[in-house]
DNA sequence: TGATAAATTTGACCTAGGTCAAAGTTTACC
DNA sequence: GGTAAACTTTGACCTAGGTCAAATTTATCA
């Protein structure tokens, strides 16, 4: 039995033809011409577990792909009320060409190594690379269809439901990354704390706890520790979502 | 005191020059070369109230532009609960271009008139067009953006807050459409019915059906007959909305 | 290694919003 | 223009998930 890691992988060197995301980032369909200025262009920055990378309303000087580590989008109510939007995981890219001012929180749930570029000077490149904008908007039109997704979900699931469709998603996303191909007895560390969890499901933590004790109890999950969770059978979890997948195949 | 009616645009003619969302639709940064290759291309189609424009799973023939009317985009769940998870209205724009299969149901609101185009065409365009993908690319960010807003309301929001916030957004949306600029006693006509207004809050009918009149009496909003919706002070339903606007200006 | 802090779980209780049901209103259509 | 169908409102009641509080468990760091 494997376990992958999401926070795990890190990059070997500074050479773009070795960074683990190249097939998956805003770069994935540049030619090695453009590989080339992107390379000259970017700068590496580390993030502390707990750092922000921008603040709602602050100027931004930079945009760039997140390479590994797990962050949260977030925005808060006045009464300190918080809803997290999006996670973070590698390959996804940060910020808005076109926009100086962040218009949300993102805030670092680990680690994070980020690859970044001056936000001037990319937006000049996207206006000559053939490849760049059409990869950006490709990558924009999956993000809003997952935040979609997301609304199906804080709008109508049942708290249950969430949690499996968290967990589901996650394990998902985990298995493909560290290619594993097993059916059954899936097992990955979950790198999300309870609270993490509970702002972005839209629960509190006491109901994220009860409904994880609740899926461990019934045998969905098994869990080891706090974090490291293992599928005993992806169906009886898909099961626990609420989702209308009929006619879709696992994938 | 004036009112306004987001179905009540009509197209005067068929010429793109006297569009009504010439300025704000995929077009707007159209030259007239590519403008008249559109006009070529295009085809008007009108939708009945109720009638789906698109069903999730369906094969997609034609991608375009809402010219008049108001649509929804929702998914449901298995068991019949649904969410909507956007609100078309005049210039937004109607299917992913790549896609051949519709990922949501998209349902008419009122009488809704698209300005289609064969997606195949319109992705050849795509790759040759200047313009086309950048206004594409910025109207997708604004969706994002919208979305996530959205995601805020959906997870962390009371009822009351819910619907503060859905009668200020699109008070705020037919002030802009009808150019009103006075402050104060704006009037609109709400274009959706209780079962739309809850599946895009996430409640039901009941509720939204309770704090309208709760909001109503307690001074926030006035109503006449079922739909037409008169805010006497912008400010004061703001309040309601939970919103952490600290600094931000009314607009 | 032990002490302190942080995260998580569990329990008791409460409330916002859901459910079910019935009474008004509008709207649509012969 | 009258009647059926579709909305909307209101009431009584219930429950999923929130709140508050205390007990465990796990992580951190001297």
């Amino acid at each position: 039995m494997t376990t992958a890691n999401l926070s795990g992988i890190k990059p070997a060197s500074n050479d773009c033809g070795e960074c683990p995301i190249r097939r998956q980032a805003i770069c994935s369909r540049c030619q090695v011409d453009e590989l080339l200025i992107l390379d000259q262009m970017k700068t590496y920055r580390t993030f502390a577990k707990g750092e922000m990378i921008t603040y709602a309303g602050a100027p931004v000087s930079h945009v760039g792909t997140l390479v590994t580590g797990v962050a949260s989008i977030s925005q808060g109510l006045e009464d300190g009320r918080r809803q997290i939007m999006g996670i973070l995981l590698p390959s996804d890219f940060v910020g808005r060409p076109g926009a100086r001012v962040a218009q949300y929180d993102i805030t670092a749930a680990s680690e994070v190594v980020m690859c970044r570029f001056e936000i001037s000077a990319f937006e000049r490149l996207l206006e000559t690379s053939p490849a760049l904008r059409p990869r950006l908007l490709e990558m924009t039109m999956d993000e809003l269809d997952a935040a979609r997704e997301w609304m199906l979900l804080l709008g109508r699931k049942s708290a249950r439901e969430k949690i499996a469709s968290l967990l589901y998603m996650i394990a998902l996303k985990s298995k493909l990354l560290a290619q594993d191909n097993r059916e059954e007895g899936y097992e990955f560390l979950l790198p999300l704390t309870r609270e993490t969890l509970a702002d972005y499901l839209g629960l509190t933590i006491e109901t994220v706890s009860r409904q994880i004790t609740a899926l461990r109890k019934d045998g969905v999950i098994h869990i080891q520790g706090q974090r490291q969770i293992m599928i005993p059978d992806f169906r009886r979890l898909l099961d626990e979502t609420g989702d209308d997948y009929s006619g879709n195949v696992l994938p």
